[in-house]
DNA sequence: CCTACATCCTCAAGTCACTAGAGGAGCAAG
DNA sequence: CTTGCTCCTCTAGTGACTTGAGGATGTAGG
C-alpha cells in the first residue's frame, strides 16, 4: 500500500538490477508506479512480489511473452489454470532437451580435454575434433 | 585451390546458411573470398573446412571470439596447443555448471507440473511456485 | 550553508550472433 | 525469351537486456 520503496531498495530485495527494472517498467511488465516530488519512482511490496515472480520465472527459462501470461494468470485467480500448466510442461520439454544435448557436448569436450597431449597443436585433439566434424559420434542440435 | 564452389553449395556442404556466411566474412572469420565476373563469392575446399570447424565450434558452444583463437591456433601448428586446451577446458566447465543448474531446473519444472490440480490458478502450484521464491529449494544461478 | 558523494532521472546506442526483407542482377534450362 | 533460381548489397530487426552521456536530486559531514 504505501509505495515508499526506491528502486535501488527493490533491486536490492529483488536482486533485478536497476536498468533492467527501468526495463521492465518501459515494455509494460511492471506498472509505472507513482513517483515523488522529486521524480523518483516509488515501489511497494506488490512491486517487489512482482519483480520476484519475474526474476524467478526469468530463471526458469521463460520468455518474456510468456512470463506475461502467467502474470495475467496470477491476477486473475478464478480462471483454470491450464494455460500455465501447458507452458510450464513446454518449458520441461525444452530443458530436458537441453539437459540431453548438453550432456552429449560434455562427452565431447571432455574427449577434447582428454586427447589433449599438451604439445603442439599438430597433434592436439581439440584443434583435431573441431576441425573434423566426423571424429565426432554425436549430433549436436543446439547447445 | 580451385575457387569453383559458390556460396548455396558451400552452405549444404557444411551445413552454415547463405547469409550467415556473408556475416562471417563481414565480422573477418573468415576470408573475403575471389569473386565471378558476375561479382559471386566462389569457394574452394579450404573455405568450406573452416566454415566445418566453425560451425562445429558454435554447435560445442564456443564464443565467436574464442573461434577467432583456436582457428589463428590451427593456422600456426607449431605452437603449443595450451591455449586451445585452456579454451575447451573453460568451455567445459561452463556446460558442466550448465547441466547441474538444469538438472535443478527441471526438478522444479516437474515439481510445479506434478503439483498442478488442473484446477483454478488460485490453488495451481506452477503459479505459486514462481511467485514465492522462498518455496523453491534450489539456488539456480543461470539457466 | 556548503560540499562531497551516492542515487536517481532520461534518452540513445551498444551487445551477440544472427535473421529477415527490400530491391535488383546474373545465370541455366526449356 | 522467359521462368525461376541463386546471388548481390544494404538496412533494419530480434531478445533481453547493458552501457554511457549528461544532468537532477537527496543525504551526511564539516
Amino acid at each position: 500500500m504505501n509505495h515508499v520503496i526506491a528502486i535501488g531498495k527493490v533491486s536490492e530485495a529483488t536482486g533485478v538490477k536497476v536498468p533492467t527494472i527501468r526495463y521492465y517498467e518501459q515494455i509494460g511488465l511492471l506498472p509505472a508506479p507513482p513517483r515523488t516530488e522529486g521524480n523518483r519512482r516509488t515501489y511497494d511490496r506488490k512491486d517487489a512480489d512482482r519483480l520476484t515472480f519475474i526474476r524467478h520465472s526469468r530463471e526458469l527459462g521463460f520468455e518474456i511473452d510468456q512470463i506475461r501470461t502467467l502474470l495475467s494468470l496470477q491476477d486473475r485467480p478464478d480462471q483454470s489454470c491450464s494455460e500455465a500448466d501447458t507452458i510450464a510442461k513446454a518449458r520441461l520439454a525444452e530443458v530436458k532437451d537441453k539437459i540431453a544435448s548438453l550432456k552429449a557436448l560434455e562427452a565431447e569436450l571432455e574427449r577434447m580435454v582428454e586427447g589433449c597431449s599438451h604439445g603442439r597443436v599438430e597433434t592436439c585433439q581439440v584443434i583435431e575434433i573441431l576441425a573434423d566434424h566426423g571424429k565426432c559420434k554425436h549430433h549436436l542440435h543446439d547447445a
